[in-house]
DNA sequence: AGAGAACTGTACGCTAGCGTACGATTTGGC
DNA sequence: GCCAAATCGTACGCTAGCGTACAGTTCTCT
């Protein structure tokens, strides 16, 4: 029952079954309730996560209080990487973008499990990389591109991370994470949905044309994807 | 002597005796010439680098050929951070923006290393969360700050890491780091000149005024600065 | 010294997106 | 069922920065 849920998250899945055993014990499952922090900038990491479901936004957040989505996770993720370089405390606000669960670790308890297993520490590192890759394509995108492009890059990084056709999530939220204002949000949305590539309604969009929405998106969404498809063949 | 001229790079300076013994015989000292590519985006990384001198440019590449600057690094830094991930290729392009030396290893070579110094692979693993957090922290800045800021900081980071009170480069240079139009670039010193925070010529630009600069500057120069001292103390 | 190339200053029209505001609609709690 | 709160649609003036263009200046090479 336990492995079988654990499989849900891709690290926890590719892990040796030595390690595993390891760490396993560690692992409590827990709910992630919408708009939870699961780390905060600039302060220590109690727990690291593993996701299982739902979607996770990384954010950089200013002095002003204003926030910046840099990264994006799902079930793929894990949440607490700079306990993995040695480091106790986080950079960034992890928040719950779309509720679901994970398994939850105590950071002391990862530190040690970190040291007995290797592969763990090479699968984190590389996700971590993941990750990085996120952040730069992100950033040239914020520079370069405009609203449309970006909701629609948006969209299909969090749909990959989700499944389903369906986000649940209000336009003041998008707006943080892209950026911009609630009222270009609005905007945007109005401008996909006329091109019938989505349908949004309060509180929730829908997917309707995946391939033409990637079309409207730019390149970002491709070349963050492709990225991470290659480094996925390179490290078999 | 070659112990010596190592302790210029950080990394190398912070590596026990035994670990730099195992990878001291790899490292060729090369210059690094201006403009010269170290690392190519989606490419195999053939050589890593541990930076002496210099400043190199870590760039995100879109396909219609624009570059947008994600992170920068000088002689605290490594060129092949996803190596250390257990990967092959670089997902980004690293040109050296500013002329200087450093340590080459083949890649091969830095794979074997890494498998026997663990204080080197905790090391790079930290120095790539610090990049990291660049790359968030320019993503943010990319989308909430002015030009003239976002300028600012980018000659109080460059400065940080080489030293002295002047760099060389030109303003389409500072133009394609910053994602803006040479146009931009000129009217932006000449903003900052104005102030009386620097002055500038044909292929270079002096600091004349680094506290005022500061303020000139959004916050994510002092963000950056910060999260990375936060980290050096909690990694003693 | 002279020619060509590289670099810089400035200008002009244009537009995406901002800040702000306000009313309409929907939702959830009592 | 009703009210307050949350969410959404839209509008208006404004500005930073874009694309482009062109001429002036400085460097480099022969």
């Amino acid at each position: 029952m336990a492995k079988h849920a654990a499989l849900s998250n891709r690290i926890l899945r590719k892990l040796p079954r030595k390690e595993f055993k390891t760490i396993f014990p560690k692992l409590a499952l827990v709910p992630l309730p919408l708009h939870s922090i699961l780390n905060e900038a600039a302060k220590p990491i109690a727990y690291c996560y593993f996701m299982r479901s739902g979607l996770a936004s990384i954010l950089t957040v200013l002095t002003n209080g204003k926030i910046v989505e840099v990264g994006l996770t799902g079930a793929e993720g894990f949440v607490g990487l700079p306990l993995v370089a040695g480091l106790k405390s986080s950079a960034s606000r992890v928040i719950v973008q779309v509720a679901g669960s994970a398994f939850r670790i105590r950071a002391g308890d990862m530190i040690v499990a970190l040291a007995d297993c290797p592969a763990l520490r090479k699968s984190l590192g590389q996700f971590g990389q993941e990750v990085a890759v996120q952040s730069a394509q992100i950033a040239a995108c914020n520079r370069l591109h405009n609203a449309n492009q970006r909701l629609a890059r948006w969209l299909l990084m969090s749909q990959d991370r989700l499944g389903g056709s369906q986000v649940r999530l209000t336009q003041e939220f998008l707006a943080h994470m892209l950026g911009m204002r609630r009222a270009s949000v609005t905007v945007a949305l109005g401008f996909l949905q006329k091109a019938e590539l989505i349908t949004f309604v309060r509180g929730a969009v829908m997917i309707d044309n995946r391939l033409g929405l990637e079309a409207a998106a730019c390149e970002c969404y491709v070349s963050i994807t492709q990225q991470q498809k290659r480094w996925q063949k390179e490290s078999k």
